[in-house]
Formats: structure tokens, sequence, C-alpha cells
DNA sequence: GCAGCAACCTAAAGGCTTTAGGTAGCGGCG
DNA sequence: CGCCGCTACCTAAAGCCTTTAGGTTGCTGC
């Protein structure tokens, strides 16, 4: 019979593919075989478990989004750049959902260390270099930051604008917009530059 | 034998228990079952499908933390108000961590509508009252206190913080200010009043 | 005191994960 | 060219979860 080749790479793929159709969750080893036309016992050849699996699809996905938003924060600063990484975040969010939730999947401390989830903390605080707050000042905003995209991504995906008639991308722009005036408020109080 | 008293409720309870010992989704009609001393199929007769089990704990979660919310709005209004209801919002979080994660389930419409979350959203605008925000500014700033209110403390939960040797605390205060700030700037432009 | 309604049970099917151990393509070496 | 061995893939089986069907039995009220 014809192997099916099946790799790391391709069950990782595949599995990305098959959380944004049906969700992050019902991602299972099984189904991945019935895609591949393999049986289910062969997949762990390739992959540890099904927490590995999904741990490869979590660090694909980290990694996807940092590029987009790499990508689009090339030759931006200030409220350009705030508002350009607010955009590729989202955007990936909405056109990956599944993988966004990939995303959040927990990672142990290690695997988190190395993977792509750095870039992130490390763009958003490149973002913020063009505001030049002091500690803690910049972290509370990283967190502010972090929290805001992350939390209105999810209520949005969720379905929880959907009672009120206001356009999500209207509402998004607003809140970037008031995010960058109140970072720009906070400017280092006294000449404190970095 | 004698019987082991379960009922709906009662299941709801432990459920919730359960949920805030070892994670939402580890929560199982099977562990239950084990917790009541009775067999897992008996339980079917008190709940119709394990969904229906954790909606049940979705809405109790919802209704506690509208609750909290509810007595920590009490008497309080404009920054004091905005501030409480995110300290008793972020406050459920930690303490429940489990019914917190319930409360996000996904209830399909008819549930929602019925549910504890109309309170929220309700309480929600009724602390943006004191900012006296005109359409459609109101309704970006209640999914902007939704998205980060929801963020931030998923983020904490998730361990997003433990990298940095800030008191989350303390960033979750400097945020609360922010969007007082921010909210308070926003005040509508005219002298257009609700 | 017993009739009947729940509450609880056994049985069984079907899905997912994971491990153990067998079989057979296929690339490379003699 | 052939056959050797690696490893991709397979069968088998155990364990856990959900859900349905249908049988007992405890309790409550007439």
């Amino acid at each position: 019979m014809a192997r099916a080749g099946v790799t790391p790479q391709r069950l990782t793929e595949a599995g990305a593919e098959l959380a944004d159709e049906v969700g992050f969750d019902q991602v299972t080893v099984s189904e991945l075989a019935r895609r591949f036309g393999v049986k289910v016992a062969s997949l762990y050849s390739h992959v540890r478990s099904s927490h590995d699996l999904k741990t490869r699809i979590a660090l694909l996905a980290l990694e996807e989004m940092a590029d987009r938003v790499s990508d689009a924060l090339a030759g931006r600063s200030g409220k350009e750049a705030l508002a350009a990484f607010a955009d590729a975040y989202r955007a990936y969010a909405r056109a990956h959902p599944g993988r966004y939730a990939a995303a959040r999947y927990r990672l142990d401390p290690d695997t988190a260390a190395a993977s792509a989830g750095v870039r992130h903390a490390r763009m958003m605080r490149a973002v913020l270099r063009g505001y030049h707050l002091a500690e803690p000042d910049r972290t509370h905003a990283v967190r502010m930051l972090g929290g805001i995209f992350h939390g209105y991504v999810e209520l949005e995906l969720s379905g929880g604008f959907a009672h009120t008639p206001v356009d999500p991308e209207e509402s998004w722009n607003w809140i970037v917009d008031s995010l960058d005036a109140q970072l720009r408020a906070h400017r280092a109080s006294p000449a404190s530059e970095e």
C-alpha cells in the first residue's frame, strides 16, 4: 500500500487547518488520521501525544501571528505602529480563529520561552517605545494592550457583539484611538527618558 | 441502598466546585458521578447531556458574578463605580477560575438572552452613565471595557504575567485609572446628553 | 399496605487516546 | 540486481468519556 507521507510538519499544518474549520478543541488525533487516510495509531510515530500535537499547532500559530505583526510594524512608529499591531493581531484572529485559539493554548514555561511568544512581547514593547513610558508604566501598558487586544478579539469571535448594531470595526478603531491618546497622556512625567 | 439525592441544582453546584478545582474543561459527567457515589448513567436523569451540565454551570457562574458586581456597584458612581465593577469582576475570576471559565462557555442565543449576561451588560452601561457618553461612543466603551476586563483577567489567570516582576494588582489599578481618564476625556463632545 | 413514580442500576455502543508489537514499502549497500 | 533494514503504517487492546435502552427498587401518598 502507498505510504501517506505523514510528517510532523504536515500534521501540524493539517491540524491548524482543522482548527480553523471546526475549532481548536475539536482538533483530534483521530480526525487527523482520518484526513490522512491512515490509522490513528500510526500518527503516534510522528507526534508524541494529543498534547504534543496541540502544542505544535500553538507554536505554528504564534509564529505566523508574530510574522504578520512584524510585517505590519515594518517602518512604522507611534500611533501608526500601534494601529498596525492591533489590526494585524485582530485580522489574524478573524482569518484564523482556530489557530488564534491554538495560540492561547497553555505551554509549559520552557516551550513558551522558546516560542514566538517572546517576539510578541518584544514587538509590543517596541511599539510602546514610541510613547516614551518609564517603568513600571511600560509594563502596565504592555498588560493593558495585551489584555484588550486579546479580550476584544475573543469577545468579537465568540459573537458577543452581535446584539448591538454597531460595527465592530468602528469600535476597534475607536478603541485604538483612545489607547493612543491615553498612552500619549502617560508620557514619562519627568524628563526620565529610557 | 440509600439514595444519593442527586438534583440538577446539586449537580450544578458540584460541577462548579469541580471546575474551580480542576478546570472547567475537565468537568465531566463521569467525575461528577464518582463524587456522588453514583453510576454515570444515573446522572442522565437529572441532566440532559454534558453540554447541558456545562450550560447550567455557566448560568450559575454568570449569576454569581452578576451578584457580586451588583453588590459592589451599590451606591457608587463615576470612577468609584468603574473601579468597583472592575475589582469585583477580577476578584471573582481569581477566586473561582473554573466558574469564570464556565461563564465564558458559549450559550445558544435564547439561553444567553435569559441569562444573567444581560444583567452584566446593563450594569456596564449603568457604570458608563457616569461618563455621559453619547452613542455610539457608549457602545464602543462597553466593548472596550468588556474586552479589557476579560482579556486582562484571562492573561493573568493563564500565567501570562509571571515573567515580569510587576505586581498585577498594581497594573490593574493603573489600567482602571487610565480607563477612567480616557472615558472622562470622551465626555459627549457637544452638550448632547442622553 | 401497596401502587407507581422516580432514582438508581446494568448493559452496550461508539468515540477518543495511548501503548505494544507485527508487517511491509523503499532507499541504499554489496 | 537483490536483499537488508529502517520506519511508516497496521492490528489489537485497554482505559476513559458520553449517551441510550431498559430493568430494579426505594419512597411517598392514597
